[in-house]
RNA sequence: GCCCAGAUAGCUCAGUCGGUAGAGCAGCGGAUUGAAAAUCCGCGUGUCGCUGGUUCGAUUCCGGCUCUGGGCA
């Protein structure tokens, strides 16, 4: 990929970029040139179940470099932004390359995450209860006047993470994220690049990707996932899994779950490049193909 | 060849008792501080198949034509 030659051997290097896009390519050749960790920044790709449907790197690219917080995770362990940072904190002490598509992490890294304690599994399991019984207002009104005012009141999962962190500690989430924690990694000390491909590029890698998941065992994860498929558990929310498990069950056929598979990938990549656009306007930008 | 039903947004369709039309999906834009590959918000001009007629006015009613289903031969 042109254009590496200029990125410092020294900073650590974050890069950024859709679903498909060809990130870990450009870590592994940073990571061989400057002898660095390759760690990852991708929410769905630190689940063990899952490596061929995640795009993972493959056993052999784990064992020719060294990789970090890639399936680490099983299917009933709690993970989050919270857990991911203090996974990065730890390994800050070598040369990194930080590659993902998961623009949340990055920004709680570079502009560092509010100091929140963790919500009890009670209390997350009370809010589930409201939410999935349509009691949003109930948490609504739970929330203080800040807190409600910087909350998106028609998002339920925002509303249940504002109620769960008033009902653990008693102080609302606006009080704990006004005392705001320093980055990990301030933008100005990285080398932060984020890839921006063109759509059609994109698309077409997108869907030629799927087809070598089929044909590399992505079915094989799904139907390992089969017995213990619970569609609201974070791991089941890989793209394309919902759909493989349909097709397992005879729900729809394998052409009907790729097409389906491959078009919510492309909407998340539309969303990717929408938080890349607005939120890494200062980044790097490096086009590939 | 005849009969019936359809033809409206990229797709599937609704609707207009005649005053130039609206849903879902797709698409596009946006938000996003602990489930984020999640979740949520906003955006709808399209020869209403073509062509005559009636009418102040037709996508809507009438005639013809074309195409697509289905049926009868």
């Amino acid at each position: 990929m042109k254009g590496i030659k200029a990125v410092s051997r020294e900073r650590p290097v974050l890069i950024a970029g859709p679903t498909g896009s060809g990130k870990s390519a450009l870590a592994v050749e940073l990571a061989a040139r400057d002898g660095r960790v390759i760690v990852n920044a991708d929410a769905l790709q630190v689940y063990q179940c899952w490596r061929v449907l995640t795009a993972r790197p493959s056993v052999a690219e784990e064992a020719a470099l060294p990789h970090a917080l890639y399936g680490h995770v099983g299917r009933d362990q709690g993970y989050s932004v919270g857990t991911w940072l203090r996974e990065v904190a730890l390994l800050l002490t070598r040369p990194v390359v930080i590659v993902g598509g998961t623009g949340l992490y990055f920004r709680a890294l570079t502009e560092g995450l509010a100091e929140v304690p963790p919500v009890p599994p009670e209390v997350r399991a009370e809010a589930d209860a409201l939410r999935l019984s349509g009691q949003i207002n109930l948490m609504r009104q739970a929330l203080d006047p800040e807190t409600a005012a910087r909350t998106d009141l028609l998002n339920p999962v925002r509303v249940q993470r504002a109620y769960e962190v008033q009902r653990a500690t008693g102080r609302g989430l606006a009080a704990w994220q006004a005392s705001g924690a320093p980055p990990l990694l301030a933008l100005h000390d990285v080398e932060p690049l984020v890839l921006r491909p063109s759509v059609p590029w994109l698309d077409a890698r997108i869907a030629a990707r799927f087809s070598v998941m089929l044909e590399t065992g992505a079915l094989d994860e799904a139907r390992a996932a089969l017995p213990h498929w619970q569609p609201d558990r974070p791991w089941a929310r890989a793209i394309g899994a919902a759909d493989l498990i349909a097709h397992l069950r005879g729900e729809m056929t394998l052409e009907q779950a790729q097409t389906s598979a491959i078009l919510a990938s492309r909407q998340y990549a539309k969303r990717q490049r929408t938080w890349f656009r607005t939120r890494m306007a200062n980044w790097h930008p490096v086009v590939p193909g």
